[in-house]
DNA sequence: ATGAAAGCGCTAACAC
DNA sequence: GTGTTAGCGCTTTCAT
């Protein structure tokens, strides 16, 4: 950046004079438009290599594309989020598309702005990961710029796609899991909102929990306890949770970051997994594998997911108009703690 | 996206006509730049507020700053990470920018593109964390934009900054607590990137495992078994590993990632930690902190990493040229491994 | 099939 | 202190 002579800057230009051809070729030639002979193709992409020639994405942003996908994360700590970015990229790296990934911090105002930079920046589409926004902001920002949401449940949706695992399904399995081993006292800790709109998993995870046992006649049995993602506070709420004598003796986690804690915390008390108390957890992280931790978990095959919304999302960018809502079936990975 | 009609569109001009003034006095006030009246500045503020006004990055980034800073994250799996960009973010959004995060999938070719990506993309400035790239090729990129590198050693690089928790220090840390404790046989496991250049946080962890290991005359009982990160193959490494009989009875793993794997399959095989092995790893990320896993590992504060990187890379947007090069002292977090 | 030229929305000289 | 205007590098009609 220190010397910005222009003569050395590889523009456009640079290319067309080097190719003897006009800019609108070259331009063609980069977005693989319509209407350039072979020859002139050939040409212009020799030249375009021998300068290292690269196009600006800021000023094709003016007018056209910036084969940029956006990914906003509403957090990052949670260890399930890699393998959506993964499977995102490997469906838009091919197609010649960069994702950049913005982090919401678990803070609505913050992933607001995060958004509404996105599209300042020209991006040609958003994938919005567990986004803590309510389905009243959505479809404004739907109608400005190419949308997919992920871990956001709102399946008649006009404006945007949406990718989710079966989150009922999700919490079926568990309950079934549970009753195989011939609990009835299974109870649930799911999350913790300040608000809450019925398009986050946590929802659907406790409808499905709540079905489930309905179903198997223990509705009178069933019982729900929120807490908070990442306070001091609710992890005083779980120990609290757990002392209790009349607590449940096999619980049903939202999310393995809530079922870790508990596993951990069940140790640090002596309390016996699974015997005093069986655990089952859901996004089959990691951790839950981890033989020392050894969790029950609902694996919803992040990279399913991520794939999934790359692709509706390049095809809202090639055209499409009506939205397209993907449920993606869940399986169980039993493990030692129910 | 739907319908582009000019009209609709809010610009510096629709802004400049509402206020009844010129776009450059829009354009200043927009940029909190020299020159302005305050009375102007607030009838302007006033237009953009109610106009509901945002500048169009991309058309800044042509001409001047798009307030914007790239981080480069070599891979997204390390749970160490998310401190880092909170870190980042911490000092970048109450100076106005924004902090995009691209991933280098542990891969050359794709981290080299994303640079280029930024770089293509008008952003202000870089923060590579932990790049795999090789100090031959990152002064071409620093010579394009700002650049501040973290987890990466050049502490003699002219040409951009870096910031580094000091490797040698953790090292020494972790040697003389396996001494407090009786150990001699002091073994290490590091890491094993294809290509290496000395400028890796891995190989000054073993500068600095080798130095404490000399320095307490121990230089003969010093061995280390580099190993690959996310391979199948380094699983079974580790495992041959730990059933050698002559294999060390402490080990010092240059990361939690390889720790928390190896306490967890010395559980799997049945063997005591830290009596029949001790274990201490590197980046105290909150797995290390799990009761049941209770790993002993050395904490480089991510978020002053963070907090550091985004200064230095201010600074440097804001014009200075003489790289600056930060270490910063770690500590290590006794627990039950070692 | 190819090229000339008009912007996209903003910043930065430069006038006034 | 404020306004005018020439671009930044690209895409995109519209001629040819």
């Amino acid at each position: 950046m220190a010397d910005g002579k222009k003569a050395d800057r590889v523009t456009i230009r640079t290319v067309a004079a080097d190719a003897g051809v006009s800019v609108a070729a070259v331009s063609k030639v980069l977005r693989s438009a319509y209407g350039v002979s072979d020859a002139l193709r050939v040409n212009v992409l020799q030249s375009i290599a021998r300068l290292g020639y690269r196009p600006n994405v800021a000023a094709r942003g003016m007018r056209g594309s910036t084969y940029t996908l956006g990914i906003l994360l509403s957090d990052l700590a949670n260890p399930f989020l890699p393998q959506i970015i993964e499977g995102i990229n490997a469906v838009a790296e091919p197609a010649g598309y960069k994702a950049m990934i913005g982090v919401g911090q678990s803070n609505v105002p913050i992933e607001t702005r995060m958004i509404e930079s996105m599209i300042d920046y020209r991006m040609d589409g958003l994938i919005l990961v567990a986004p803590r926004l309510g389905p009243e902001t959505l479809p404004a920002y739907a109608a400005q710029i190419p949308i997919v949401a992920i871990g956001h449940h709102e399946p008649d949706a006009p404006g945007f796609d949406t990718v989710n695992a079966d989150d009922r399904m999700g919490a079926a399995l568990v309950v079934a899991a549970f009753r195989a081993r011939g609990h009835q006292d299974i109870g649930m800790i799911s999350l913790d909102l300040g608000v809450d709109h019925h398009t986050n998993v946590s929802d659907l995870r406790e409808d499905g929990y709540l079905a489930a046992m309905a179903a198997a006649g223990l509705a009178h049995m069933a019982q729900i306890r929120r807490l908070e993602l990442n306070s001091p506070r609710s992890q005083g709420q779980l120990a609290a949770w757990l002392d209790a004598p009349d607590r449940p003796r096999a619980v049903f986690c939202w999310s393995d970051l809530h079922a870790v804690d508990l596993r951990n915390m069940a140790a640090a008390k002596g309390i016996a997994v699974p015997q005093d108390l069986a655990i089952a957890g859901f996004d089959n992280t990691y951790i839950a594998a981890l033989p020392l931790i050894d969790l029950t978990s609902v694996d919803q095959a992040g990279t399913t997911l991520g794939r999934g919304s790359a692709e509706l999302l390049l095809a809202r960018i090639a055209g499409r108009r009506v939205a397209e809502h993907r449920l993606i079936a869940p399986h169980l990975i039993l493990r030692g703690s129910h």
